[in-house]
DNA sequence: CTGAAAGCGCTTACAG
DNA sequence: CTGAAAGCGCTTACAG
């Protein structure tokens, strides 16, 4: 493929040395005393050819390519969990603009083998510094990765490699807490949780957010795992004295759809006959009132990361950036929580 | 920032030159023949090493980099034209990982001087090979990209550079012109088009195709320019006669909104008052009937062209590719068109 | 069968 | 004040 003028085009033509252009074009960082007049003429020669410097030698020489990556823990694109990636990468990508930084977006491997994903990881490389994303993320490329000083940030809260690694992540902890508070406040007592099987930071921190707000106002909170097949059984919970339902949400709103799938299947609706509460936002295009939960500040999460990023690539050590930020999660008040007239 | 093993590391470990371990690892592209044990050396070293090729490196050597970029000419991303941003987004990448590319975001300045972007649309040359995605794209820059050989191609059909650009776009033309046909099929005679006052592409094509719709069917189709204040006049409209009201679809919905609000404004509706089409997909989150329209086939224009650029990219120029493609746009019959009992 | 050399287009010390 | 050199980590002819 045809090549653009480089700057020993520029050299010639302007009777300098290659050095000397790199220096002019530089924009002389290093200082360096250079006659205007020669100064001059290599802008113009460069101005003349239309040249363009290549990014690629660039980055080899200097080591800093104003590219940040992203990378994905999924085989494809998420479409089917549009609602919750999307905010995350409008939040990267507009933090990458205003920093000037270019967005090189990495996929995990379709085929998922160790290998394999091993050798992607390390395509980041390519990039100054990688974002990474998802419920899941393996343990080792990453730590390679880190070992070699190659900036790294998180977005959502990660416990690898002793806690070590920099993330920007949402207090689900403080917001699930809060939510349970509310249900203290409108009187219910006995509520049931309901999560999914797998288990994730986020997952954690919801249900440890969950147990603290029993804990604190002395509730009867019974956690349980959804498995994926059938319905929860919300007769026998409401047998059981529960008034309340407060359900995890995920990217794919997998336990969300199952209480709600059980509702209609019961006759019932909430808040009607049951209380209902969500540790996020419900799944888009859900009919029925605002439920009551929380939002997930999922783009403020990618800027967050994109800044942190930033300053860890950044060679100025300057003030230590923290590496660990938890962002707060606001209220949704919502009409699915009732007062419970059980008190 | 400490970087990993290289070929020269390897070399040294397994008693072989730095070449040596490039022909190794490169799969031996160029036939070469090694010694088996040569090889295995070579492999072991690499494997206990950990190593990785530097992508830069092998671009700047190589020029071929599994590295495909898509630049998009907004100050940042879309997040108000994310029904139609999106679905483009996850073909494009749904296909550069299948064909494993990895992706590369570029997004025009903010500023949006003609040196500034002339300068970050050349650092497209990080990539293999560019896709370009806006509804007004600067001339210049591609020129002298295309000029250098460098391989791009656009998302939606493009005039630019004598027309030879290569595109994947979507057929408005003939989508318009039906959807015309099927007011006319209706009784609709008198129509009015109410189209953005923006000049790009897709906004001709729709027109010509509406234009051609109604010249096949004899109908009295007027033109309006949308000017972006105020509401159009639909009482002087029906007190002229028009009974269909056809509008084009654009990434912000403008037209669509302005129309549903005089609709509102004046205690209409569509179907019941006045016939309502769009050509593409009204805004998402439209409350009420499905508007009659067509899909536009985002998703497969995104997978279209990267497939396209690829076979651009690629050095074995095989059967040539088609360098212009139009893509159909599936009809939605939808439920704003009624029978024109005036006829 | 394998090594030494040149080169991709830059930047960055280091001599003058 | 400016030039010559080395080097970034690779690939690709070209010698042996």
């Amino acid at each position: 493929m045809a090549r653009g003028p480089r700057q020993a085009d520029i050299a010639r033509m302007s009777g300098v040395s290659q050095a000397t252009v790199s220096v002019v074009l530089g924009g002389n960082r290093a200082g360096v005393r250079l006659a205007e007049d020669t100064r001059r003429r290599v802008l113009a020669a460069a101005e003349e050819l239309g040249y363009v410097p290549d990014p690629v030698a660039t980055r080899l020489a200097s080591s800093r390519n104003n590219l940040l990556g992203l990378y994905t823990f999924t085989a494809t694109f998420p479409t089917d969990v549009a609602d919750s990636y999307y905010p995350i990468l409008v939040g990267v990508e507009e933090e990458a603009a205003e920093l000037g930084q270019d967005l090189i977006l990495f996929t995990g491997s379709s085929a998922g083998t160790r290998t394999h994903d091993h050798t992607r990881i390390h395509r980041t490389r390519l990039a100054d510094g990688c974002l990474f994303l998802g419920r899941h993320v393996p343990d080792e490329p990453i730590r390679e990765l880190v070992a070699s000083g190659f900036p790294v940030v998180y977005i959502g809260r990660r416990e690898e490699l002793g806690g070590t690694i920099p993330y920007v992540g949402a207090d689900y902890v403080s917001a699930s807490a809060e939510l349970i508070g509310r249900l203290a406040d409108a009187g219910h007592t006995t509520i049931r949780y309901l999560r999914e099987d797998d288990d994730a930071p986020s997952s954690r921190d919801r249900e440890q957010g969950v147990l603290a707000g029993a804990a604190a106002h002395r509730l009867d909170v019974r956690v349980d795992r959804f498995d994926g097949a059938g319905l929860p059984d919300l007769g026998r919970w409401a047998a059981e004295g529960v008034t309340a339902v407060v359900v995890e949400e995920t990217d794919t709103g997998a336990v969300f759809h199952a209480v709600t799938g059980a509702l209609a299947a019961a006759g019932m609706s909430a808040p009607g006959d049951l209380s209902l509460a969500v540790l996020g936002r419900p799944p888009a295009g859900v009919p029925g009132p605002v439920v009551s939960g929380f939002e997930v500040p999922r783009r403020e999460m990618g800027r967050g990361a994109v800044r942190l990023l930033d300053a860890l690539v950044g060679p100025d050590r300057r003030a230590a950036p923290e590496l660990h930020r938890l962002l707060p999660c606001a209220p949704v008040a919502g009409d699915t929580i009732r007062r419970n007239q059980d008190v």
